[in-house]
DNA sequence: AGTTTTGTTAACTATTTGGTTAAACTGTAT
DNA sequence: ATACAGTTTAACCAAATAGTTAACAAAACT
C-alpha cells in the first residue's frame, strides 16, 4: 500500500501488480483490494467489476506501448537504425517491468478476438514501411535475400522471449538474477550486431 | 469425447486440452469433465484433485520434451548438426502443437519454485557441453565470439517465440494460419541459416 | 448363481469469490 | 450546527466451483 496516492491510483498500481503476477483468471479482487489497502467494496466503487478493471490496466499497457513502436517502425530513419533503436528501447522499457511480456501475452492467447478488437480501434503499428525497407535493401543488394516477415520476428524473438522465459531459462541454465540482468543489457547492442552479422553482404 | 479410449486416457487428453487452452487457474473441472465425457465426480475418481491431474498432465509435457532436448544437446554432433537439428526437430514437434509454450511458460511463471523443484529431480538437460562446444568454435577462430548464453538464447527465442506470440503475431503482422504455417516450416531451416551467416567467419 | 471389486452417476456440501447494501465517516458549503 | 455529496467500511448475498457421498451398474472372481 503506498500512502501518498490517491485511492484510484493506488487501486490502479495494486491491480497491475496482482493482474501481471497471477493473470486475468487467477487475480482475485481481495488480492488487489489488500495490496491497495482498502476494502473490496472500494474498489467496486471506483470499478465496476473485474473486467473492467482488467481492461484499464491491460489497455493501460498496450497504450502505453504501442506508440512507442509506431516512433521506432513508421519514422524515416533507415532499417539497421530502426533495428537499433527498437532492441535498446525495447529491451530499456522490458527491464523495469520484466513480467509484462508474458502477462500481456498470455492474455492475448486467452482472448484473441477481443485484442484484435481493441488493436484494430486503437490503430496498430504499420509494418508495411519497415517491410518495403526490408525489400529495397535486399534488391539494392545491401542485404541477404530474408522475407520481412522473418527478420521482424528474429528481432522481436531475441528481445522479448528471454523475458517471456526468464523463470525456465534461469532454472535450465543456471543463471541468477544479477547475471540475467547483465546479460539483458548486453543485449542491446549484441541482438542489433547478431542480426547485422547475419544480414548483411 | 473420444470413443475407442479407456476412461483415463479420456480424462488425460481432455486435460491436456483444457489446461493448455486456459491455463491452470482459468480451467474447470467441470470443462475437463464435459470434453471427456463423463462425470465430474469420475475426475476425482481417477485424480483426486486438480492440482494433481495438473502436475500429470504438465510433468508429461515436461518428460515428453526434456529427453529430446538432452538428446540433440547431449551428443556428440557438431555445433552446427546441433543447431540444425534442434531447430527442425523443436518446430517440427511445436507444430503439432501450437500453444504448449505459452502454456508451460506461462505456468512457470506462475511457480517457478515448484517448477525449479521438479525439473531438478527430473534431471534437466545438461548444457555444459554445448557451452564449451561454442567457446571451443570460437577459440579456434571458426566462429565470432559470442556468449555461449547469448547464443542458445537467440537459437530458443527465434525457434519458439513465434508460437507464444502467435495469436499477437497474426494480428499485428495480418497474417493468416496457413501463411503462419507455412512461415514456421520454412523456419526450420530459415533459424539455422541466420545463425550461421551470423556467426560464421 | 452369488459375491466382491471396480467403475459410474446424481445429488449434495463446503468454500471461494465476484459483487451488493446500508450504514458510517469525511470534508465542504450554507 | 447542519445539510449534503463524495468516500469508505462491515456485513451480507448469490453464483461458481472443487470436492464428497451414497447409491447404482458392470465386471471379475468364487
Amino acid at each position: 500500500m503506498k500512502k501518498d496516492e490517491s485511492t484510484e491510483q493506488k487501486i490502479l498500481s495494486a491491480a497491475k501488480k496482482v493482474f501481471v503476477a497471477k493473470g486475468m483468471a487467477g487475480a482475485r479482487m481481495q488480492d488487489i483490494a489488500d495490496e491497495a489497502g482498502i476494502n473490496k467494496a472500494l474498489l467496486h466503487y471506483y470499478f465496476r467489476n473485474k473486467e473492467m478493471l482488467f481492461e484499464t490496466i491491460f489497455l493501460g499497457l498496450a497504450i502505453d506501448f504501442f506508440p512507442r513502436l509506431k516512433m521506432i517502425f513508421e519514422s524515416d530513419d533507415t532499417l539497421f537504425i530502426k533495428i537499433e533503436n527498437f532492441c535498446a528501447t525495447y529491451i530499456d522499457n522490458i527491464l523495469i517491468n520484466p513480467y509484462i511480456p508474458i502477462f500481456v501475452l498470455n492474455e492475448i492467447h486467452q482472448r484473441p478476438q477481443w485484442f484484435a478488437k481493441k488493436v484494430l480501434k486503437a490503430g496498430p503499428p504499420n509494418l508495411t514501411k519497415l517491410f518495403k525497407q526490408v525489400q529495397d535493401e535486399v534488391k539494392a543488394g545491401r542485404i541477404r535475400p530474408i522475407h520481412p516477415v522473418q527478420l521482424i520476428m528474429n528481432m522481436l524473438s531475441m528481445c522479448i522471449f528471454p523475458f517471456v522465459a526468464k523463470p525456465m531459462l534461469m532454472t535450465v541454465m543456471g543463471v541468477d538474477d544479477p547475471l540475467f540482468r547483465s546479460l539483458m543489457e548486453a543485449r542491446k547492442t549484441e541482438i542489433p550486431g547478431f542480426i547485422m552479422n547475419s544480414i548483411k553482404l
